[in-house]
DNA sequence: ACCTGATTAAAACAAATGTTTAAAACATGT
DNA sequence: ACATGTTTTAAACATTTGTTTTAATCAGGT
């Protein structure tokens, strides 16, 4: 009763403390603590504090990254099929969809939603390194996908685009209830489903600007 | 000839560590060696190490935020005697142009550029807290002068779309060479000027979108 | 019941951290 | 030249960090 679970109440608690805190500002020891395990579990299991943070993402962006891959296929094929161009929305969707769907209350992968946000924006080294090997194929062919779509916007500016909305995807990913330039009358509890929409026009019109 | 710049230099090396590798990742002896200076004088002359970042933020951000919001108001005031709304863009290239001239290469303030692109994504805590403490007023007058410019949007999607303008910004802002996403025949060295444009595209188009 | 390998537990380790102390060096005004 | 207040220096401080060690505990097969 007591094997089983061990690793995996580590990986959620180190999820929720890295999402929370940052990877520098974790420490094992809080970890370990939330987790209710020995503090030298996470070697045991882990091998290191550094591999952990490997394991929390590889657990969570290989399926992300899956879905997100699938749906982009799928529609790519559809298209191809239809003989038309898909629309960047579309596109768009496959990437953004998949990803805030994750953020939704209870989704339990709501800590690593944070965590995603927070990697893009760590300094250069371990975490920036592992989280580009995961995302360098995807981010290609979505690259590749848009360029297909948009053939009005040249490359240089395409590319820049597309750094601009991974920007506001990230800092919408990372901000979660903070941020307290709330003006009046504007709620942030909104569904995920209006979050979408809200990010497809803004990210849609951003990318088929015309010069 | 010792004494005079000391705490200018404990500045600079710790805008250069910040920005680089965070406030978390960066220890005052990695600073102290780098300006050349006793560990102890960062605790003798700024009193703590989370002392030292407020006032490299201070030391920064007030003349960057006069610039910004000078602008604004030079703009708003121009429009208002013409008995105009002032355009989107314009609005943001008040926040947007500032912020990315500085920049430029031998700006002398290239790292602190990085630096507040990192702190608007580091955890909850010190940093955020200085940071917005330096950024709402100005933030709360951007919202207002978009919302007279954008009348058709609603403010609630104008809340998020600035949110997302602020997301693009920081992520642009906080890299600077990295990303090795670079698809062929893309350059990412271009001028400042250049890279202005391309925000305000996207940025612009974003604002505006019709839903 | 006993052995074997895997897991947990408590303690200790060495290294690095921010901060403080106390004395030395310096500059400045008289 | 002296005295005074400021700055610099080197050393030490108490914590905290990730990791390792060693022994205890557990589970399952024979």
């Amino acid at each position: 009763m007591s094997q089983p679970d061990t690793k995996q109440r580590i990986l959620n608690a180190a999820e929720y403390h890295f999402a929370r805190d940052g990877y520098h500002a974790t420490s094992l020891r809080s970890i370990t603590a939330a987790a209710k395990v020995n503090l030298a579990a996470v070697n045991y299991h882990f091998g290191s504090k550094e591999a952990l943070l490997e394991a929390v993402i590889e657990h969570r962006l290989t399926p992300l990254n899956e879905a997100r891959f699938g749906q982009l296929e799928r529609l790519l094929k559809q298209a191809r099929q239809a003989g038309e161009v898909p629309c960047c929305r579309d596109i768009l969707r496959t990437f953004i969809e998949p990803t805030l769907r994750l953020r939704q209350q209870g989704s339990d992968a709501e800590d690593f939603i944070a965590l995603i946000g927070r990697m893009l924006a760590e300094p250069r080294g371990i975490t920036m390194a592992i989280f580009m090997r995961h995302m360098e194929p995807l981010l290609n062919r979505l690259f590749q996908a848009l360029e297909l779509s948009l053939s009005g916007v040249s490359r240089q500016a395409l590319f820049w685009r597309v750094h601009f909305m991974i920007g506001s995807l990230s800092h919408l990913m990372r901000c979660h209830e903070r941020y307290a330039i709330v003006p009046e009358g504007v709620s942030i509890d909104v569904p995920v489903v209006d979050l979408v929409e809200h990010f497809l026009d803004f990210a849609t019109a951003g990318m088929e600007a015309q010069k």
